[in-house]
DNA sequence: TTGTAAGCGTTATCAT
DNA sequence: ATGATAACGCTTACAA
């Protein structure tokens, strides 16, 4: 149980009166070294306790097997959903995973992107903070071909390969179908503009309306972070508004989750007095009274989607041709707070 | 924008006439380098793009800046609160975190285990899987000194710092609440004993019945893997008892939550014919009807204590003079889900 | 205060 | 089928 040091190539090969090439060529299973060679070194190994390292081969091979995430909240179900789906792609793949969180602040995000790339991850996915607005951070991995993947919060700015949800169709679907359950005033709570997630959601909400005839009103259009307290202030103003919005379309479930709690405060009906979607599926949404309707993204399936196409574009080398956008589809879940019973 | 070799610190030696070692060094901000040289070194390197290939300098200096996780599942509150906790503290200590969920697998444990050694993590966080009853695939860390911390899933067989809620304290109180509010025949429904927080959970739910004076029936206390599905499963056999409980423990709230689904379906109404106490404090517990009570975990600071206790012990070097198991409190939240309403 | 040179543990090239 | 040797890019005695 004492501090040894590491058993290296060299020590195997030293006891069986090899090279050490031989070695590194036998227990990368490398077919010009005899099968009964590389079954003896590969024996040895096991029985010295040998454990390669890593480090050396990387620095060696200039590869890392590694692949970056910088998110901006691990803390989150979709998020946490799109890293457990990487990791699922990237251990299969062979590949490690390394996590960080930018907390929405673009100094973060830029100091983590330095920290990764003097790492040499082999790729990286990212979703941008809220606050970033420049994106000169990426230029590092851009410029030395590192490939990206963006997903979710995307940048049009950068030339990379993107997974996003359709939002668009999303916003759009959601307000639709509040429309359909007779809501003539539709109210958006929509988060930070500078995010393309938010204005897809937004452009879907507006043409819903103006497709079913509806007037577009800015004054039930509200934008903010979409936190809870966000959420308590929007549905605050929402209701000072002279034109009590029959249904509201929010750009997240924590928002939604917010104006329910608040209505049922002020003693407003949901759905009957004033229907709610929300976006994302977080679990709570089906267990909260009245459950809450929401637009499912398909956060693991993008994750392992945004880990397959990374890991293709870092064996195959070199830029793609063309960079893709996918775009997952997004499901409307139809909950009771959207919901109007029928008159029986 | 064509893909440029890296610089190194040679380049910037030649560049400036000057040594390799003495780039090093400045770059280091070592004091022996006078005040001028290291700042012109680091100037022209800034200039030149210079990115410290840090695969290199862990491989000279034996150490990769790097804490591994392993844990059953991202996708999870509880342990993403903990992932964001430590990553919290070890970005602001310079380390990298790479993560692993095992998916209570043993082989994939074990597996995981073996690559983060071959990849020199600094230190290793665990929460082990379900299914892990061994724990050899540790023992290449123990062996070569490489620091560890357990937290919540944490094994006996193993000396190392752990970091735990207070589970027993949980279950205590937790059972203590629901003898309070009129249970007599309380149920438990608990987690696989080879775990030491749901053994310990389950000694508090004794001890508090004990306490009380109230029989420990074994007929109403029930294991399982505490999914949504072994969660009904469990109530449905509980309600098939001849003695009814009138209130059931369980050991996390995503069972509590089944339960009360399920009751709901029954028509028997929780909590006036049933009461029910989660454990966790998952976000829906709070915005389920009837509110969960339950027993919060402090998931974030105990990921920061367990990444403090890492990496102090990765600082220091050689063994810590004794182990400790530093239990963080937890706290009855008490909700709709255990309250009787009072007679008026 | 700076330079020289060795070495971390691999892999890859060129011999044999 | 195997060996010798030179990298990979950095740090660190030791020397000057």
């Amino acid at each position: 149980m004492t501090k040894q040091t590491e058993t290296t190539i060299h020590d195997i090969a030293k006891r069986l009166n090899i090279s050490a090439s031989t070695v590194s060529r036998g227990l990368n299973d490398n077919p010009l070294i005899s099968k009964s060679t590389r079954l003896l070194i590969q024996l040895t190994a096991q029985e010295m306790g040998y454990r390669p390292n890593i480090m050396a081969a990387n620095l060696r091979t200039r590869k890392t097997n590694t692949i970056g995430i910088i998110l901006p909240l691990i803390n989150r179900h979709f998020f946490s959903s799109v890293i457990s789906g990487i990791e699922d792609v990237a251990y299969n793949c062979g590949f490690a995973v390394t996590i960080s969180q930018s907390n929405d602040q673009y100094e973060k995000e830029a100091k983590i992107a330095q920290t990764l790339f003097s790492n040499r991850v082999d790729g990286l996915i990212v979703s941008i903070g809220m606050q970033t607005k420049r994106f000169d951070h990426f230029r590092l991995f851009t410029e030395r071909e590192v490939p990206m993947v963006f997903f979710d919060r995307v940048v049009d700015e950068i030339e990379a390969h993107k997974i996003v949800a359709d939002d668009y169709l999303g916003g759009y679907k959601a307000t639709e179908h509040l429309i359909e359950q007779g809501g003539l005033w539709v109210a958006h709570i929509g988060g930070p503009l500078n995010l393309k997630i938010y204005r897809d959601r937004l452009a879907g909400y507006k043409d819903a309306m103006q497709i079913a005839g509806l007037p577009v009103d800015e004054s039930l259009i509200v934008h903010n972070s979409l936190t809870r307290t966000d959420g308590t202030q929007a549905i605050k103003k929402l209701l000072k508004n002279p034109q009590r919005p029959h249904a509201i379309f929010c750009a997240n479930d924590t928002t939604a989750l917010s104006v329910i709690l608040h209505l049922r405060e002020m003693r407003i009906k949901v759905p009957d007095e004033i229907m709610v979607v929300g976006f994302s599926n977080e679990p709570f949404s089906e267990v909260v009274t009245p459950s809450i309707s929401t637009i499912r993204q398909p956060g693991f399936e993008m994750g392992r989607k945004a880990a397959d196409l990374l890991i293709r574009q870092i064996r195959q080398k070199g830029k793609p041709s063309r960079y893709q956008t996918i775009v997952m589809p997004t499901e409307l879940i139809i909950r009771e707070s959207s919901t109007r019973r029928l008159p029986e």
